[in-house]
DNA sequence: ATCGTGACTTAGGAGGTATCAG
DNA sequence: CTGATACCTCCTAAGTCACGAT
C-alpha cells in the first residue's frame, strides 16, 4: 500500500534545529526526469479530487490528525537517540530476494517462485530509490488510468499503449557478467561551456578608484567574482587569498604590476550589470522565455542521451562544468580558487570501438579516446582544484544506474538476514582482549545505532576538516556518566559530510562507555578516537560477516527499516490519501533525522519570522483587550444583572476561548511548519498557533 | 600496512517555476 | 492579482570503497 505515496515522497524537507533534514530512503536527491514529474502531476490531481473527500471528513480527520501528531511527538522524542531497531518477524516471503544477489546472471522475474511483481511493489519503498520507483509508478499509474472511466476510449486506447511499448523493462532482462557495463556504447560528447563574452564597454572596474580596462582574461576572472559579490564567500580571508594569487595568474604582467591589493578592487559595477542582466531576464517576455527553452530541449535532445546497448538512455551531465570560483562547503581550504575552463584537450571519451566517435569541436583534439566497457562514464576529464577525476554518466533512470540502486537495496536485505548476528558479534567484541577488536565493535555499534558514515582519512590541509565515524577524534565526543537523569551519555559534536554539524546526546551501553573512556585515556583532543582502526580495516571485517558488506549498507538499511517502522506506525490504511502524504512526509523525516539530513534555513525566513511575530503582536494584542473588556463587561453585568450584560460577559468570553483555543490546533500549511517537529521548527509551530493560523496541514 | 587513484554514490545549495493565500 | 512559499531540477562537491603498487 505504500507504493501509493512514493512518487510524492521523493523529496522530502523538514527541519531540524536551525537546518533542515532532507530525506527518503537515502539516496533520493537525484535528478528526477520529465517522467516522473508528470507522476507527480497526475498524483497532485488526484489530491484535489480527493479534497471533497476530506472535506467530508473534517473533524474526524481532525481528530485522527492529532492523534497522530501526538503518536509522532512520542516517537520522535525517542528518535532523539535514534531507537534501538527492534527485532521484527522476519517476513522473508515478503523480502524474496534472489538468492545469488551478487552476481546473478538473470534477474528474479514475475514467474519465479519466488518473486511476485505485487509482492516487488510492496516492499520497494524499503529497498528502492527514484529510477526504478519511476518505473513501478509508471505501470501503476497507467492500472490506474485504464481504470478511470472519465478517460475517452481513444486516449485510452492509443495513449498508454504507446508508453508501455517504449519502457524499456531492463529489470526483466539477463545481467552481464561480473565487470562488464555494456557492449555498445555512442554518444555525442559533452557540451562545452558557452565562451567568455566579454563586458559592454560602458561596464567598468575600479582599481584604487580609477577606472581600469582589463584583458579579456583577467576580465573574465574578475567577473567570476563580481558574480558572487553578494555571497559571504567574498568576505572570507582564505576566499579572497586564494582568488587573488589565481586572478593575478591570469593577468598580463602590466596588469600584474599594478593590480596588487585585492582591497583595492572595485567590482561593484560590475556586479550591478548582472544583477540588471538577471533581472531583466526575469522580466523576459513569454515569447522570449520560450525560445530559451527549445534551445535548452533541442540541445539536451541533441546530447542529452547516449545509445547503450540498443536503447537510448538519458545522460544525467551532459554539459562540462563552466569555469568558475571554487565553492568548496564548510571551511574548504581551497575557496576562492579558479576552476578554470575545460578544452576539448582535456577530455576522455569513453566509447564503443564500432560506435560513430563523436568528433572533437572544430581545431581541437580530445585528449583520449577509449573503449573500456568495464566502466560506466562516457566522458571524463581531471579536475584542477583537488586534481580529481570527474565524469559524464548515465541519469538514474538508466538500466546502469538502476541495476546499482538495485544491488544496493539487495545487499541491505540481505544485512536484514544477519544483522541480529552482527549486532550480538560486537556486542560480544566489547569486551575482547585485543584493543583493535574493541575499537572495532565500539565503531560499528555507532555506525548501526547512530547511521554515522565510514569516515575515511583525508589529505589534512586539502579540504575542509570533517570526520566520520573511523576518523572521529577525541575532541568529538564528551562522556557524561550521568546527564539529565541519564546514565552513560555520550555527547557527540562534529562535523560531517558537507560540513554539516552532527550533535547528538547518545545513552550507551556501560560497556561502550567504559570503551569509549579506555580509547581516550593519554590522548589529546586532536588524537584519532579509534587510533587502531581505519575503514579498510572495518570495511575487511565487515567482508568477512557478510557478502558485500561495508559501512554504508548500515545506513541503507537502518534508513530503510526506520521508514518502513515509521510508515506502518503513522499510517492508518483508512486515512484519505493528504493524510497518507503527511504520514510519508512524517516517516520520512524520521529519515532523515537518523542520517542526519539537513539544510540551512531559507534565506526568507528571518522575514517570515518577522511576519509571524507582527502577527503574534497583534494577537497578544486582541487578547488583551478582549481580557480588558470581559472585566469591565463583568463588573458592568454585576452592577444591572440584565440579560443584556450577561450576553456581553458570554461573549467576551467566547473570544478569549477562541484566542486560546487557537494554540491547541497548531497545524499550519507551510512544510515546515509541520506542526509535530523540533527545536525551530517547534518555536514556527509555536508562533502559528498563537497567530491562530490554522489553514489545514494539507489543504 | 600504507598510499594513491579511479569509479561511483550521496548530498546540499542555487535558482527557476508552480502554487497558494491574502 | 501579487507576493510569498513550496517544489523541483540542475549542478557539483564530498563522500565511500575497491584495487594495485610499494
Amino acid at each position: 500500500m505504500w507504493a501509493l505515496f512514493l512518487p510524492l515522497g521523493v523529496q522530502c524537507i523538514g527541519y531540524v534545529a536551525s537546518s533542515v533534514p532532507k530525506c527518503t530512503l537515502l539516496s533520493c536527491s537525484e535528478h528526477k526526469d520529465s517522467s516522473e514529474k508528470k507522476h507527480k502531476d497526475k498524483e497532485k490531481t488526484k489530491h484535489k479530487d480527493g479534497s471533497s473527500e476530506k472535506h467530508k471528513d473534517k473533524h474526524k480527520d481532525k481528530d485522527k490528525e492529532k492523534r497522530k501528531e501526538e503518536k509522532f511527538r512520542t516517537t520522535f522524542i525517542s528518535f532523539c537517540s535514534p531507537p534501538r531497531i527492534k527485532d521484527e518477524p522476519d517476513d522473508d516471503g515478503f523480502y524474496a530476494s534472489p538468492k545469488e544477489d551478487s552476481k546473478p546472471l538473470k534477474r528474479p522475474r514475475e514467474d519465479d517462485d519466488t518473486f511476485s511483481w505485487e509482492k516487488r511493489k510492496e516492499w520497494n519503498v524499503v529497498a528502492c530509490s527514484n529510477s526504478f520507483l519511476l518505473i513501478l509508478q509508471d505501470s501503476k499509474a497507467k492500472k490506474a488510468k485504464s481504470k478511470d472511466k472519465k478517460v475517452p476510449e481513444a486516449d485510452k486506447r492509443k495513449k498508454p499503449k504507446k508508453e508501455e511499448e517504449q519502457k524499456w523493462k531492463w529489470w526483466e532482462e539477463e545481467r552481464y557478467p561480473e565487470g562488464i557495463k555494456w557492449k555498445f556504447l555512442e554518444h555525442k560528447g559533452p557540451v562545452f561551456a558557452p565562451p567568455y563574452e566579454p563586458l559592454p564597454e560602458n561596464v567598468k572596474f575600479y582599481y584604487d578608484g580609477k577606472v581600469m580596462k582589463l584583458s579579456t582574461k583577467a576580465e573574465e576572472v574578475a567577473t567570476f567574482f563580481a558574480k558572487m559579490l553578494d555571497h559571504e564567500y567574498t568576505t572570507k580571508e582564505i576566499f579572497r587569498k586564494n582568488f587573488f594569487k589565481d586572478w593575478r595568474k591570469e593577468m598580463t604582467s602590466e596588469e600584474k604590476s599594478t593590480i596588487t591589493n585585492l582591497s583595492k578592487c572595485d567590482f561593484t559595477h560590475m556586479s550591478q550589470y548582472f544583477k540588471a542582466q538577471s533581472e531583466a531576464r526575469k522580466q523576459m517576455s513569454k515569447e522570449e522565455k520560450q525560445k530559451i527553452k527549445e534551445e535548452n530541449e533541442r540541445l539536451l535532445k541533441e546530447y542529452g542521451y547516449c545509445v547503450m546497448d540498443n536503447h537510448k538512455e538519458r545522460i544525467a551531465n551532459f554539459k562540462i562544468e563552466p569555469p568558475g570560483l571554487f565553492r568548496g562547503r564548510g571551511n574548504h581550504p581551497k575557496m576562492g580558487m579558479l576552476k578554470r575552463r575545460i578544452m576539448p584537450e582535456d577530455i576522455i571519451i569513453n566509447c564503443s570501438k564500432d560506435s560513430k566517435i563523436p568528433p572533437p569541436p572544430p581545431g581541437h583534439k580530445w585528449k583520449e579516446v577509449r573503449h573500456d566497457n568495464k566502466v560506466t562514464w562516457l566522458v571524463s576529464w581531471t579536475e584542477n582544484i583537488q586534481g580529481s577525476i570527474k565524469y559524464i554518466m548515465l541519469n538514474p533512470s538508466s538500466r546502469i544506474k538502476g541495476e546499482k540502486d538495485w544491488q544496493k537495496y539487495e545487499t541491505a536485505r540481505r544485512l536484514k538476514k544477519c544483522v541480529d548476528k552482527i549486532r550480538n558479534q560486537y556486542r560480544e567484541d566489547w569486551k575482547s582482549k585485543e584493543m583493535k577488536v574493541r575499537q572495532r565493535a565500539v565503531a560499528l555499534y555507532f555506525i548501526d545505532k547512530l547511521a554515522l558514515r565510514a569516515g575515511n582519512e583525508k589529505e589534512e590541509g586539502e579540504t575542509a576538516d570533517t570526520v566520520g565515524c573511523c576518523s572521529l577524534r577525541v575532541e568529538h565526543i564528551k562522556l557524561h556518566p550521568e546527564l539529565d537523569g541519564q546514565e552513560y551519555v555520550v555527547e557527540f559534536d562534529f562535523l560531517g559530510k558537507d560540513s554539516i554539524r552532527y550533535y547528538n546526546k547518545v545513552p550507551v551501553e556501560k560497556r561502550v562507555f567504559k570503551n569509549l573512556q579506555l580509547f581516550m585515556e593519554n590522548k589529546q583532543p586532536e588524537d584519532d578516537l579509534f587510533d587502531r582502526l581505519n575503514t579498510s580495516i572495518l570495511n575487511k571485517h565487515l567482508q568477512d560477516l557478510m557478502e558485500g558488506l561495508t559501512a554504508k549498507v548500515f545506513r541503507t538499511y537502518n534508513a530503510s527499516i526506520t521508514l518502513q517502522q515509521q510508515l506502518k506506525e503513522l499510517t492508518n490504511p483508512d486515512d484519505n490519501i493528504p493524510a497518507k502524504i503527511l504520514s510519508y512526509n512524517r516517516a520520512n523525516r524520521a529519515v532523515a533525522i537518523l542520517c542526519n539530513h539537513q539544510r540551512a534555513p531559507p534565506k526568507t525566513f528571518e522575514k517570515s519570522m518577522m511576519n509571524l511575530q507582527s502577527k503574534i503582536d497583534a494577537k497578544k494584542e486582541q487578547l488583551a483587550d478582549a481580557r480588558r473588556e470581559l472585566k469591565s463587561a463583568k463588573a458592568d453585568a454585576k452592577v444591572r444583572r440584565d440579560e443584556k450584560s450577561k450576553n456581553k460577559v458570554m461573549d467576551q468570553a467566547c473570544n478569549i476561548a477562541i484566542f486560546k483555543g487557537s494554540q491547541e490546533l497548531p497545524t499550519c500549511k507551510c512544510t515546515f511548519l509541520d506542526p509535530a517537529l523540533l527545536c525551530w521548527k517547534l518555536t514556527v509551530q509555536m508562533l502559528c498557533a498563537l497567530c491562530g493560523i490554522v489553514t489545514g496541514v494539507l489543504s
